[in-house]
DNA sequence: TCGTTTAATAAACAATGCGGATTAAATCTG
DNA sequence: CAGATTTAATCCGCATTGTTTATTAAACGA
């Protein structure tokens, strides 16, 4: 915590209002006041300044004067164009783009089906960049207009640095990709952060946990990744980085050698041990189209007993993982998503059959764990709210390395 | 986050004053206002003011004048006498009490070798007032001197509700200790917490993790405990609980069951099993007089293989659940003690292998694991320091129902 | 003794939030 | 239809705070 001074002190207001605003918009003045325990004056002062500066607007339209007797209330909400981000994930087999605007609207959003693997960094970049360009200009704005740019990408990502330590996308490790994508864009500022901590604000702001201050977000995909919402915050290692939930381990190195999550549970793992356990069977083909998750689920649906005992292991192995995680940050909601879920029961039955197994009587029922189908924009949409915050972002603890104004 | 008011910027900056002077006095009012960055003039007049209310000192003695011209500074430190608390411990085989002044050095302290098991919640509230009214008279001082009282225990406990939801001291669950204690004592306001978090916090402010705004606890007792420094904030689940380390799974329930890490690697387990590995043999009249861990770390030292082994399994199991730990905190320190560590080598080996092991790459070199041997005391020490910090806690987080003044 | 140097405080100033009075904009009432 | 009533928003004066710029305090050196 920084030392106080009156502007932090308006700092730290403005953030409440904006958050209100933003919150539950279009709102009136008195119920900001009434919310966030200002005085009607402090509000009018600030919601002045907002104003002012074009971060909010008035509702024109009255809207709904429910028979209330004296003057009526003027609502405020977010002004959609008072800046536009764009948001970027980053996935191993596609690239998705997303241009929002100030309330993390889409306006304009394209899929690139790339295979990334095995790209240099530079190409990559390029075609990021190229994505960038192009969704800007579908959404009718000019590169000029963009008030920032955040990539999300699976992975070790230390956002503060901008760094990429390591992710399955690149070959290397440390890959300053936030000044990479920064020089090309000329002028925007781009930042990077760990895809998982994207679609975790989210659904924050959004989603499945609308003010909901502690939950987790468990993606399967390609690999597996972990978002920790802990008392409003985003829940960050103490080196900056973001933990990654495929390095933790399962199992004990009790002779036959220890396992990581990732190789139990991630998607590619099973399409691995799939592919292994079919070998010389008719399905074979459908692994080398890199369709082997597909032909997972539909097998899993007809009742092959063998890939549903391929996906009891790995419901074990996530239940495991996900109760160690309940029983360290005990949260109101576990939020799962990812490809390898919709196999109906047949994955999700053994998590939570695993997880009621293994939590300790007293954290039983703290927990409601849920499975979301993330729309494809919902990553942009987070890594668009990502860059927002930073344009009205908490003032108490720095949350990135962005340099706006 | 509080809205912000002039009375919280005044508590914030009164807090960094304090913090400043807590951590480097005798310092000078030039060095804090370099150390906090906040102008002299407002140092000035916040520490003319906590020198009025007498929770700070001028030093006499003019202290190092190191050949420098100009005005002499004046040093300023806690004043020892502005409050005296009580920490006390309870572990299953006795009770530690402390009374220390506002530095927290420990003025007067007993041990009452008692076991705690099978005793109802009244008679052991009832052993805990006497050993606090008899530590506070050893000191010299009448418990109306007394600001605040700490007892910290093993188990799950919710500080801000002062109940105690599961423990091996209480054979019945949410036991609401704190009012229990705090009826008996008249006035003076009784907290409970975690005896880790006590331990945590006082490695904070004397320890081995001075100035470590992020590490991790681990002490191997009858239970497993898990403190957590997480951004210079003791860490706590979503619903205030801390989380126990005995509650996390060390093995998937893979056919043979599941194994919880309490019953791997606590005190009580190994005891338990070198028991029965020792059985029928000459060492079993230790185990019956309670010496079972003397005798353990005997034939350890002697090199008997079975006990070697049982260490190693041990170690392995709390390898593989602080390797988790890393992984998702990525601490620069690790502090275990217990007793059970004392056996060298034989169970601390093992351990640090299988973290090495066992850690991704990524963050091999990032954690310092040491091994600790606490006195006796640290631990009511940590709990004075958790009512101190009551006494000039930072503003911004609620810290506790303490309702001190 | 007087100048120099450094520490600590005092005075003037700007920013902030708040409470009470005031204005604004609608409905209600007779 | 005009004035009373009600509720929202703002204006004004005040208290508190931190900062900058002077001023005083307390030592040493020549």
């Amino acid at each position: 915590m920084k030392t106080a001074d009156p502007e932090l002190m308006r700092a730290i207001n403005r953030f409440h209002v904006m958050d209100a605003i933003r919150r539950f918009g279009p709102i009136s003045r008195v119920e900001i006041s009434d919310r966030t325990q200002l005085s009607a004056t402090t509000v009018s002062a600030i919601t002045a300044a907002l104003l002012d500066d074009g971060l909010i607007i008035t509702q024109q339209l009255g809207g709904i004067r429910d028979a209330a007797r004296g003057r009526p209330r003027v609502m405020l909400e977010l002004n959609p164009a008072a800046a536009h981000v764009v948001g970027v994930k980053l996935a191993l087999d596609q690239i998705t783009v997303a241009t929002t605007n100030f309330r993390a609207d889409v306006l304009s959003s394209l899929v690139l089906p790339i295979r990334l693997q095995r790209q240099s960094v530079s190409v990559i970049a390029d075609l990021v960049e190229d994505g960038i360009r192009r969704c800007v200009a579908d959404a009718g704005l000019a590169m000029e207009q963009i008030s920032g740019v955040c990539v999300g990408l699976p992975g070790v990502v230390e956002r503060m640095a901008g760094v990429c330590r390591a992710s399955p996308i690149f070959g290397e490790r440390d890959v300053p990709f936030a000044a990479e994508m920064t020089d090309r864009l000329g002028g925007v500022v781009a930042t990077i952060d760990s895809d998982v901590n994207l679609v975790t604000l989210a659904e924050h702001w959004f989603g499945q946990a609308r003010g909901l201050d502690d939950f987790l977000v468990i993606s399967v995909e390609l690999g597996l990744g972990l978002g920790i919402m802990h008392n409003g915050e985003l829940f960050r290692g103490a080196n900056g980085l973001s933990p990654d939930l495929g390095d933790l381990m399962v199992r004990p190195p009790a002779g036959n050698g220890s396992t990581r999550l990732a190789s139990a549970a991630s998607e590619a793992s099973l399409v691995a041990e799939a592919r292994e356990i079919l070998a010389g069977e008719e399905h074979e083909h459908a692994f080398r189209l890199g369709r082997g998750l597909e032909k997972i689920l539909e097998l899993a649906e007809k009742g092959e007993p063998r890939i549903l005992a391929l996906l009891e292991r790995a419901g074990g192995a996530l239940g495991f993982a996900i109760a160690n995680l309940i029983t360290l940050f005990a949260p109101p909601k576990v939020i799962m998503a990812g490809a390898a879920l919709e196999a109906g029961d047949a994955l999700v039955g053994p998590i939570r059959r695993t997880v009621a197994e293994l939590l300790p009587p007293s954290l039983a029922d703290v927990s409601d764990i849920v499975v979301h189908h993330w729309q494809d924009d919902i990553w942009a949409r987070g890594a668009a709210a990502m860059t927002l915050r930073d344009l009205y972002g908490a003032p108490w603890n720095t949350t990135g390395p962005v340099v706006h104004r």
